[in-house]
Parts: structure tokens; sequence; C-alpha cells
DNA sequence: CCATATGTTACTCG
DNA sequence: ACGAGTAACATATG
């Protein structure tokens, strides 16, 4: 489920829960296809190594372990949930970390496509583009990109390399909100109208950080954060997932682009 | 049974 | 090199 918004709220969360400068005291293993190397080397590392800080690049979220990093990616059902260590794991739960305070982290995937990667550097992330809730994420730099591809909007909004973060919801919120259609050609776009989507993305990502994510659905597949609490923003989508326009009030049009399903009103966005 | 799902990568073809 | 299109990963839900 998650994009920025959602990894962003669980990396705040569990900032807030006391696990910076605890030792990782043991680790569990239950899937050992979600982690980039062999099970055994990857608790040998990971033991007794420190946790300095959280952070995150677009939807991936990083434990700096000091020398040597965790790099996690959710892809579209992981989840991280904070227990105490007395925990016993359900289903779909496939890895454990446990921290000297008794404090456990539980990786819950369902689909399994997420992924632990274990590594001495991030280069596993320079291809990335632009995090959008970075500083270097500015209107010059993104018009520059948007003239230099011959591809539709949606198709860029939501490749990585371009820029890091967005992913469905969003991007069809984003183009809600700067009166885009979803198909148009980035080099047709006016510097008004890319400014318009630029402060769009902005708007609709800080909305969703404020509301703690989009969780569609109500079951423990659907977003929640690391106690697993629900987020917000499903009440405030615009568009997506929506069967009639706030503004205009025409039905909502479903459309796939690149494979994905895009929601948009003809009328107010062209 | 069928379609769909918040993500990404690998592959083919032009 | 670039872009379009497709399949694949594995499971749950309506």
């Amino acid at each position: 489920m998650p994009e920025i918004v959602e990894v962003e709220t669980i990396k705040n969360d569990l900032i807030r829960a006391r696990i910076l400068s605890q030792k990782i005291v043991d680790v569990k293993i239950l899937k050992p296809s979600l982690i980039n190397i062999s099970k055994k080397a990857f608790v040998q590392k990971a033991k007794n190594s420190t946790l300095q800080n959280i952070l995150r690049i677009g939807k991936y979220l990083i434990f700096d372990l000091k020398d040597k990093y965790l790099i996690i990616h959710l892809k579209m059902t992981g989840h991280i949930f904070l227990k105490d260590e007395d925990y016993i794991l359900q289903k779909h739960e496939h890895i454990a970390l446990i921290f000297e305070n008794k404090k456990m982290l539980v990786y819950f995937d369902p689909r399994r496509f997420g992924k632990f990667y274990l590594r001495d550097d991030l280069s596993i992330l320079n291809k990335l583009g632009c995090d959008i809730l970075s500083k270097n994420f500015t209107f010059d730099t993104f018009y520059e990109k948007l003239k230099s591809k011959k591809k539709n909007i949606k198709t860029l909004l939501l490749d990585q390399n371009f820029i890091a973060g967005l992913g469905n919801i969003y991007v069809d919120e984003a183009l809600f909100l700067a009166k885009i259609h979803p198909e148009t050609f980035s080099q047709n776009l006016a510097k008004k109208k890319s400014q318009n989507l630029y402060s769009s993305i902005k708007k609709t990502i800080s909305k969703a950080i404020k509301n703690r994510g989009t969780s569609l659905g109500n079951s423990r597949s659907n977003f929640s954060s690391i106690y697993e609490d629900f987020g917000n923003n499903q009440n405030h989508l615009l568009v997506h997932t929506k069967k009639t326009c706030p503004i205009c009030f025409s039905k909502i049009k479903k459309i796939k682009v690149n494979q994905r399903t895009s929601h948009f009103c003809e009328k107010c966005q062209d």
C-alpha cells in the first residue's frame, strides 16, 4: 500500500517509539526469500548492531546501523508493526527484530513483494529521482525534467527514477488538483500548468501526511502504522476511488494508463 | 470463477 | 538509447 506518505508516517512513528540508539539483540527470519543475503549472514550482521537513525528516501525506509544499512521496501502490502518481545508472530509475519528494550519490530506482508536489504551503503538507491519531500525538489529542476521526456504525465510521475515518492493514489489526486488529464504529454505542459502541478503535488502530499496516510479497506492488509492504526486520508480523497467529481459532479472516468487504473474528471481535467 | 489491488523489474519489440 | 507493451512476483477481497 505504501507510497511516500505512508512510509513517512511509519518513519515518524518509529522515531517517536524509543527504539533509536537501541541494540538489536535478536533477529527472526521466517521467509528468507524476503532478504538480500543468506539468513545466516543477515542475522550475523544485524545482530548486536545499534539503530542509529531512521531515514526515508522515496518509498524506502532505511535503518542506519552505523557501519551498515537495513533498507526496506514495503511494495504493495508490506507493513511494520511494533510489538513487545513476548508477541507471538501470526500469519504473514515474516521477519522480526528484537531490541534490547524488549520492543519487537514485526514485518507483515501477505503478498511478500517487499524486501529487506542489508548493505554497506545506499548505492542501490542511486538511480532514484529527487525525493519529493526533500529540499532539492524545486520547481526549476522539475520543469526541466518534464521538458526532457516524451511520455505522458501519469507515467512520468509514477516513475521513481523521474521523481521519487508518488504512487497511483497520490498521482491521481495531484493531477486532479492541477486539472491535468493523466495522458497529457509532459512536453505539452505550459510553464504555468507545470507550476500548478508542482504545487498540487506538494499540497496533496502534505495533506495526506497530516491525515497519516490513506487506508483503503479495513483489514490488516490495508494501511496502518506501527500500532495497527489506520490513516484517515481515504476520507479526504478527491478522485481516487470516487464516482463523481467533487467540483462539477460529472461521472469520474476510469482508464488504464501505464497498466495502472487512473481516475479523473473528463470535464475538469484536460 | 473473474477482476482488481497502495509497486517494481525484466523482458521483448520497434 | 528510448519508449511501448507485457508478464511476473503471491495473496486477499468483492
